[in-house]
DNA sequence: TCCCCACTTCAACAAGTGTTGAAATATGGC
DNA sequence: GCCATATTTCAACACTTGTTGAAGTGGGGA
């Protein structure tokens, strides 16, 4: 049988949780809303989560696991074709991001509450630290690792800083605040996901090769 | 007579609300915790501030009129020393960024809650298009066209995408979410914005100097 | 048919929320 | 000292919050 074929009030919590999570804030959602949203009673979510904080770790668990698994396999997919020797740097960037920012899920709202979930997460002070290493470090310290190797000996704080600069940037075109439409008048829209995707990739690939050693 | 001289309790419910905001966020803060940190009553708060948001917002607008001018005399400077030529890339993004990461101020608990608050409000969904528009886009606009001009007749989507790339990794920095010292295994202080300084602005210039037409 | 079980709702609690009007206190000009 | 005004506190309201225990519902196996 299907996952979703019986518990179709659990996924409705989990799909609410996200899109107000995502749009509000931790804080800034009670639970009333998010049961009246999905339709059923609010002690049916302390049933099925637990408490509230519970219910927001299970919405970001949900779709950590299939996105790490994307991204696993687009980065083994790049070293294996770049091999015996390391991909480029814009390879592993476009390994990093092509998942993230093209493709058909890219436009439904499930993914995008998402996207915004984790960008608030990422630039929480509370929870940024923790959070984003419990659910995306293991995987991020292979890109890491691939980008150290295809820089030749690139400076190790320089390369940190240089990811941190592409986690930043990365998050802020998750959230899709906007800003982008307001500041360029409409010629870009922040929830062109797919349209950032080149614009991106050439940005960060450029940042990264300017640390490399012998530039 | 200083500024600071009588509305002692006006400014230590600033401060208090200052540091809270920046750690929790808007919903996540409560009136009586701002009160109870500043020494005073739930009520003066609103006596002297209004509602909530107006608490808010005048704690966003009490340092980003300070920081702009500090940032629009940094770009006017680039602008005279380089006269008749338009500045350099890195000379534009060093008077974008200097006032923020170094000087003396940026260790000060005041501005480091600061710069919390603007990484919360510019990735948040809610606000994020609509406050850093009102606070911040006409010094950010002047910028835009000083980058412009200094990279000859760039594609005019790159050269937003590349600032909303830069926006971004700087908002995440003022974030201070410490998990760039755990990924870098204490290497790297999330904490050290002066330590920051170099390897961001070299990043970001070679992602601007990227969209440079004739490169 | 009956019973067990997972699931769902109902109703309520105790604590905390922003906000406000009135009372108390301080401040500064005369 | 006196009084108008600005500041600060007190006390309370009306409402929302997360959480929980008890009751109800439905379906599948004995």
């Amino acid at each position: 049988m299907p996952d979703d074929a019986k518990p179709l009030r659990r996924t409705a919590i989990l799909d609410s949780a996200e899109a107000q999570f995502a749009q509000h804030g931790y804080d800034g959602v009670n639970l009333r809303a998010i049961a009246r949203e999905a339709g059923v009673d609010v002690a049916l979510a302390n049933y099925h989560f637990g408490k509230k904080r519970d219910l927001f770790d299970a919405v970001l668990m949900r779709r950590a696991e299939v996105l790490n698994a994307w991204r696993l396999k687009a980065l083994e997919d790049a070293l294996s074709e770049a091999r015996p020797n390391p991909p480029s740097v814009e390879a592993i960037v476009r390994a990093y991001l092509r998942p993230l920012l093209t493709g058909s899920h890219v436009t439904e709202p499930g993914w995008k509450h998402y996207y915004a979930l984790i960008a608030y997460v990422n630039n929480s002070p509370e929870w940024g630290g923790k959070l984003m290493t419990q659910f995306f470090d293991p995987l991020i310290n292979q890109f890491i690792d691939a980008l150290r190797l295809s820089l030749g000996n690139a400076d190790e704080k320089a390369l940190f800083w240089s990811y941190h600069c592409f986690s930043g940037a990365l998050t802020l075109t998750f959230a899709e605040t906007g800003r982008i439409d307001q500041l360029s008048k409409g010629l870009c829209r922040s929830d062109d996901l797919d349209g950032a995707y080149e614009h991106v990739v050439r940005f960060i690939t450029a940042g990264f090769e300017s640390i490399r050693p012998d530039a």
